[in-house]
DNA sequence: GTGAAAGCGCTAACAC
DNA sequence: GTGTTAGCGCTTTCAC
């Protein structure tokens, strides 16, 4: 079996508390430099491990972090775990992921299982609605960080990124580019995302002077390239004559990309396509995304800097981070045309 | 705080070891099933979860499993955590992940951690060589599990896509399209699919009776695409000649293109090139990659199975999983031109 | 069928 | 500066 602190003490001739001093750095100075010496040794001989089951136990802290994410294998995910991870092994934390699909079934199970495992905070970055899982969690008093949603009451702390000033930037680009019928192509309402950048682009719009049948919206089911693609139809369907959409999520403007040219128009000669999130490698597919960028990795280390903050203070007010986004302008945007044609026209 | 099992006795009248025994499904059979009920309700109202760092301190059985990969957000892995997560938790296990960044140092803090943490067992996709670290654990009899590289020795259990069925699909693909001047763009020597889709490739070049010369070798620094297109641009240095590209990596195709577009040279027209691994995505670049795929999902879930399997029987012997890949043929490859110029011709 | 008691490995008062 | 003691919350053998 593993070797104990008890095998460690009795290794080097003192008492178990003893050891417990030695091993542990806060404590060490209160202990005789040689016999500190003598039990590191032992330890070292020993290929001790500290049992950190036993400690939390004792300390009530575990020093690890639970984060509830809808789909690790979402590629808008990774590189905010990653930033999570970074900042919380930096402090010595370690990070339990589980997935939700979105699925409050799910969610509650996999939240009581991070709970049982007793988690010293929990991320949330969820699909859906949290509100009765963030009252009971705050009921329980567990530390809470919001990833990619702010809290309406503003009394939770949370990361997301600046979605007015993101969908400001797109608009501003595709207005300067002479487009006045736009369209938008908004992800799940229930999702934290996708909500608030519709809200955004009906503001945004509106206040370009741009009417509401010049913007038509529709809501695609899933932020997925399929979802993206049937929503596109529906949205050519409805108006023809649009000659720029802003999708809520790169997939689904990918998803637009593909309705366009199985229509026969061409992206962005006929219609000009801004994503949103700057996944990785979209700046290689055909034609290159234009795309509002996320800095998801800052997104995770922020999020687990201030779920680190609230652990060490707890009495500190929570704290909201809004990150400033930034629009890549690549080939999937262009001039409007001169003489715009009915974008459905001779296109079915 | 939260409620402990001493509570819900006493709100239940019964004595802590009876309250334990009725929470406990395998043991629920032992008590009254009218106490049971009594107790179990006492425990929905005080929103009790059960504490797992004690039970598990009591039972040396945590139910986590413990996973280090190079970067969670390489692109590679996200699905593989996926399948391990989905896997693992249908069995009651949590998994706690944690990134190496293929540095040794890291590695070994990284894993002392986890086995801190007491994990029952421990999946390891690593980037380098793991030789230490696997006999220090295999010492310690933590039960292991190999991700994306097989054990010599066949000592470990592992689970591994079949390395050389994609080397030989890709090859036959682009030997049928007539090439016979095919470069491999290998992987870091030091990574373990890189190494192994070397060795396949040269074995299944000789097979076809192509000569050394025909089929130039460059490694690449890392699985990136600014290495790939650095090693791409090194191989059309060296010979310039060669029809078509087997990358050992996506990501070192893209490079790859990269390269080749920037020096004149199209794909597929002038240089077919194959990519190794499938990742999201890539069927929308341009040219559309054909690629190897791994079916990453299915490595995790069997990493996971092997390893509770290993859980639930220490003895079984080791088991060494080989999954198939498969070739997907898109826009990157075409048959060789008839009247084959110089690659380099008029290239620089 | 249920209560009593011991102990998993560690830490933190408290003695000395 | 080091030993002693108690106990974190739970499970489990042993009585009854």
């Amino acid at each position: 079996m593993t070797a104990t602190l008890r095998d460690v003490a009795r290794m080097a001739g003192v008492h178990p508390g003893t050891a417990s001093r030695a091993m542990n750095p806060d404590m060490a100075h209160l202990v005789n430099a040689a016999t500190a010496q003598r039990v590191q040794e032992a330890a070292e001989r020993l290929g001790y491990i500290p049992n950190s089951l036993a400690r939390s136990l004792k300390t009530s802290r575990t020093h690890s972090l639970g984060v509830l994410v809808p789909d690790i294998a979402d590629p808008l995910f990774p590189p905010i775990l990653r930033g999570i991870e970074d900042t919380a092994s930096q402090a010595g934390y370690t990070v339990v992921v589980a997935n939700t699909d979105g699925d409050p079934e799910r969610t509650r199970r996999q939240a009581a299982g991070l709970r049982a495992r007793q988690v010293d905070g929990l991320i949330l970055a969820p699909a859906g609605s949290v509100d009765p899982f963030v009252a009971e969690l705050e009921a329980a008093a567990v530390p809470l960080v919001l990833v990619n949603r702010v809290d309406a009451e503003k009394r939770l702390a949370s990361v997301a990124g600046d979605e007015v000033s993101g969908v400001r930037q797109a608009l501003a680009h595709l207005h300067g580019l002479g487009h006045r019928r736009i369209a938008h192509l908004a992800g799940p309402a229930d999702t934290p995302a996708g909500a608030a950048r519709l809200r955004a682009f009906r503001e945004v719009a509106a206040a370009y002077g741009l009417s509401a049948e010049q913007c038509p919206v529709t809501e695609a089911a899933a932020d997925r390239i399929e979802e993206g693609a049937r929503a596109a139809a529906r949205l050519l369907d409805g108006d023809g004559r649009i000659t720029a959409v802003l999708a809520a999520h790169d997939l689904l403007a990918l998803g637009c990309c593909e309705t366009l040219t199985a229509r026969g128009l061409r992206c962005p000669e006929d219609v000009s396509v801004v994503g949103f999130d700057g996944l990785p490698l979209l700046d290689r597919v055909s034609p290159p995304l234009t795309t509002v960028g996320l800095p998801q990795y800052t997104c995770g280390t922020e999020a687990a800097r201030l779920l680190l903050d609230r652990l060490r203070d707890p009495e500190a007010p929570p704290e909201s981070v809004l990150l400033p986004v930034s629009l890549t302008v690549r080939g999937s945007t262009a001039p409007v045309r001169d003489t715009a044609p009915s974008a459905v026209a001779g296109a079915r």
